[in-house]
DNA sequence: GTTAGCAGTCGAGAGGTTAGAGTGCTAATG
DNA sequence: CATTAGCACTCTAACCTCTCGACTGCTAAC
């Protein structure tokens, strides 16, 4: 089932090649600038070989080799050369991390410019599922007379705020006090638990017991809503710098697809099992369907003091330099893990 | 100064035929589409005299006409035809605005779908500028045993929360009651109000002294800070349906001048006098310097219940269907302004 | 002022040709 | 038997040339 060392050797050379020149490899350029030591027939006949084996295509008979997806899976499992980033993408790195970070959906968002600027591809960012978020406390404010803010905290940081109407007044020590009782309550709960009708928790059988229902309600519909997920993309434009796009019927196809966030988020998700490298190559079309175009997503799960705080990455043609995209997706992932507690803003002031 | 009636007429011929068609107009289409009473060749010579004075312009010696910026200038001032939207446009919008929104921002990001769906252009909203919105009441909230969360209730709605860490810890009371004494010394201002310095509001003397200036420090930042005004994009894909942005070229740059925000921003913000019809059509240059992309934008100011809640419209060639635009934005507009008060979101329950 | 008629202009597209890049095959070589 | 030099063959991209027809501007007649 493998492939002698040799084959290695030169489909390793026409996807270096090939992703650098995005045309045709010619097996004389392959003796010149990576194997000197074989002849170009040598060449020929390998190259034919493998073209068999389904790694590689002609686009005609009288041209080079161009590397199937086949090969791209191959290049990134085993025959990608690790590379160190430049000083110069490192200074950038840093530049962008340097900052003060209040918010962790910030984070993630310069990680997508970050990633955009040093890859010049397109980049994008998946901010946290609130649904696996396990909420730490439940404050309720008096804002009107009858109505009242609820602030969920939740080890993921403050969640944005919901209104909640009673129809009849309060006043704000019964808010205050209620508080406590109701987040005391739901205190330990992730939003999945109190979806799933069955895992209800124990109901508040006293004065609070209106406040408790209608928060209760508001939690389940939060943990159900469209808020889901957030996607945030970053350099979009720079799909049109690939020749791959340079048909404009591609780019449309692509740059619809990234505006679709359903389609989108699938793609970007990170599955892999949390203990592995936690990097996520996907070679191929986009949906499942044929109408969809033709790409790859190289993502990573970032985490900030051990917690999962969102998966970022490329998308972009699938002749993309997946070396340099995995250096970069890893440093930053190093950076961000390092990076000062965010919740408090106020003692890193020095500079 | 003024041009003939007939000049008139046969200009508005050629934008409106250029404007669907995207190809120079020649005077024979003019005379059997829209001007049968009279020849060609007078037209050829009203046409000639039409591009001398700028209107008009030819691609070739051998080609048709088309029409110049100052053509679109004067269609969108006076020669252009009012139109009412179809029922299915109008079902569009109703469909849009049917569901609860909750949040004002939800409001222009809905508006900014429905407009770039039913002109098929590319749309862009800008969500208001904080810095003037009054604030009404502050609270805070303990959440560790030295932070608290600081929520601002202001004409707009909530604002996103911050957090404050004071080094020392505070019991929950002690931030509620703290809580009375800021809000009060807060109301009434707006953030540009404490961002300029000789405004400085009266301070508190008294045992919440600390926990003010922290406030205060931190509402400063806030109204000085990026969170300026936020620009949604929506269909940017569509770009690339116009003829104009075929070339690669010229959809990069448009693209690249989407994605920066602060070149776009001061393109779709509305300068005009708030009493007039509050519409902003621009044409020609995206930018000040020559490399700026062309293009053609047309925004609105949006209102609720009378305040100003942000700015939408479209951005794409300057061949747009104005007239469709306008009457978009229009009837949106209308929409809007009757929408039920957003802020108390339980009395409209009748789905 | 308007218009028919006509010569003149120019671009888009079709067809034909060529140069050269690259292959596959064959036969020779170690 | 793997490797290789040599050569015939293939195919495209680029360039030319030519023609067709869509317009115009001009002139002269109405």
């Amino acid at each position: 089932m493998g492939i002698s060392e040799r084959k290695e050797k030169i489909l390793q050379a026409v996807v270096d090649s090939y992703i650098v020149s995005c045309e045709p490899i010619s097996s004389s350029t392959i003796r010149q600038t990576y194997l000197p030591e074989l002849s170009s027939a040598t060449i020929r006949n390998e190259l034919a070989t493998l073209e068999e084996m389904g790694y590689l295509e002609q686009p005609h008979t009288s041209a080079g080799r161009v590397p199937t997806a086949q090969a791209y899976r191959l290049y990134v499992d085993k025959l990608m050369p690790r590379r160190k980033l430049s000083k110069s993408e490192l200074s950038i790195v840093k530049q962008y991390f340097n900052e003060k970070i209040t918010e962790i959906d910030d984070i993630l968002k310069n990680t997508a410019k970050v990633i955009s600027e040093i890859t010049n591809l397109t980049s994008v960012a998946l901010i946290p599922n609130v649904k696996n978020a396990r909420i730490e406390d439940i404050k309720i404010v008096k804002l009107t007379a009858s109505s009242a803010l609820v602030i969920i905290v939740t080890d993921l940081g403050v969640l944005r705020d919901g209104m909640v109407e009673l129809g009849e007044d309060f006043s704000e020590e019964y808010f205050f006090s209620a508080s406590k009782f109701i987040g005391k309550a739901f205190k330990g709960y992730t939003f999945r638990d109190l979806v799933e009708p069955d895992r209800a928790i124990e109901e508040i059988k006293n004065e609070y017991k209106k406040l408790f229902d209608v928060i209760y309600t508001m939690i389940k519909n939060y943990a159900t809503g469209i808020s889901d997920v957030d996607v945030v993309l970053e350099g979009s434009a720079k799909l049109l710098d690939q020749p791959e796009y340079a048909n404009v019927e591609k780019a449309k196809a692509m740059l619809e697809f990234l505006e679709t966030k359903e389609q989108l988020m699938p793609m970007v998700k990170n599955n892999s099992a949390p203990d592995d490298m936690r990097l996520n190559i996907r070679i191929g079309r986009a949906g499942d369907d044929e109408g969809s175009p033709e790409c790859a997503v190289v993502t990573a799960s970032y985490s900030l003091n051990g917690v999962n705080i969102g998966d970022a990455g490329v998308i972009g043609p699938i002749r993309m330099d997946y070396s340099k995209v995995v250096s970069v997706l890893d440093y930053i992932g190093k950076t961000i893990s390092v990076l000062p507690e965010s919740k408090n803003n106020k003692e890193d002031k020095e500079d």
